[in-house]
DNA sequence: TATAGAACAGACAAGTCTGTCTATTTGTCA
DNA sequence: TGACAAATAGACAGACTTGTCTGTTCTATA
């Protein structure tokens, strides 16, 4: 049994998510979760903080999936690092998120109606974002290929170039692309290493 | 001596790209412009078709100064190609559009607040971004690469790629990464041609 | 079964939003 | 200067926004 703030904090991230934060007010995610005003102002101050607790949740629940995902792929680290596009496609064509179809990321969303950088829900984006180059990083180092750090940034920007082609293109393939660079990319730092 | 109008369009573009679209109201554009709302609603049906002016007030200025920057850099094909992470990068520090420092890519946060693809401003964004690879493709077939369709399409993912991060976390130096990698696509697709 | 905390419904304030309207002023051309 | 078109200010309607408040009902535990 969920409590009343996790329900609340589920609804408005799939409507956050679905139809923008700014274009998604508070009355509508009540009625959806069928959660009473006063509780909502009970667990948090502002609409502000519910977008975060939304975010948050995110950050956690997209992490956990893709590290999942690419885990489950394959035990080798190289493979493992290439599994991520294939988990990115399978996002883009609606199979990742029941309940929740492919809208870009929302922390790329979010970075764009919240433009200033020193907002909060701007700065909680660039924390999701660093933490999955962490993670590409240290899978880099376990598959001992040179420079891993630089190889984790390049291929997360592949990755953010994927999200971005296939959500404004309508273009799902994008992640098999992607792949294909990041592929080229290793094999580049192989031969250097 | 620009038209109302245009001063409007123009007023409007710079506020929708600084704080969002729909965290922008008319009022705001009235008054930061210095027009009436009746010369608004003169000219445009509504909001949205404010906002759609706007967007391709963005396609047409964006895409000349792509162009004329990559033009200028070189004669050769493949340098103008690189020359387009150069001139990314400083946008991304604020030096390509006077007035409008860079808060990301108009067509990235416009599908963002508009979800649906066949919303108007949505159609918009993928048709920018399809120009823009057109071009790519001329230039990748001038230069003689192999499949100048599919390099194009790698050197606009790179592009999405840089843009977003660079928005997201605050991290202009994406342009230079990108640049590494399209550096090495393309002698991968010199070896191959 | 009694009590306490949590969630409920629904009204309300104060402000913002888009879009319409009228009546006045400005600017241009003859 | 006279006439006509364009743009102006500012009020207004009606819907929507976030956040507050009151009083009722549910539910879990002692």
């Amino acid at each position: 049994m969920t409590s009343r703030r996790d329900h609340l904090v589920e609804t408005a991230l799939r409507l956050f998510y679905q139809n923008g934060f700014n274009a998604t007010g508070i009355d509508k995610v009540l009625a959806e979760s069928g959660v009473a005003k006063m509780t909502l102002y009970k667990h948090f101050r502002s609409k502000d903080e519910l977008i975060l607790a939304a975010l948050n949740l995110r950050d956690e629940r997209f992490r956990n999936w893709l590290m999942a995902e690419m885990e489950k792929a394959s035990a080798d680290p190289v493979e493992r690092l290439l599994a991520m596009y294939d988990a990115l496609e399978s996002w883009f064509r609606g199979k990742a998120f029941k309940g929740m179809g492919f809208s870009g990321c929302a922390f790329i969303n979010a970075a764009g109606e919240f433009g200033a950088q020193d907002h909060p829900a701007h700065r909680l984006a660039a924390e999701h974002k660093e933490r999955i180059v962490e993670y590409l990083e240290r899978l880099c180092a376990d598959a001992g290929l040179a420079d891993p750090g630089k190889v984790a940034e390049r291929l997360a920007l592949l990755k953010e170039g994927a999200i971005a082609t296939a959500h404004v293109r309508g273009m799902p393939e994008a992640a098999q692309l992607a792949k294909e660079m990041a592929r080229l990319l290793i094999e580049d730092s192989r031969a250097q290493g």
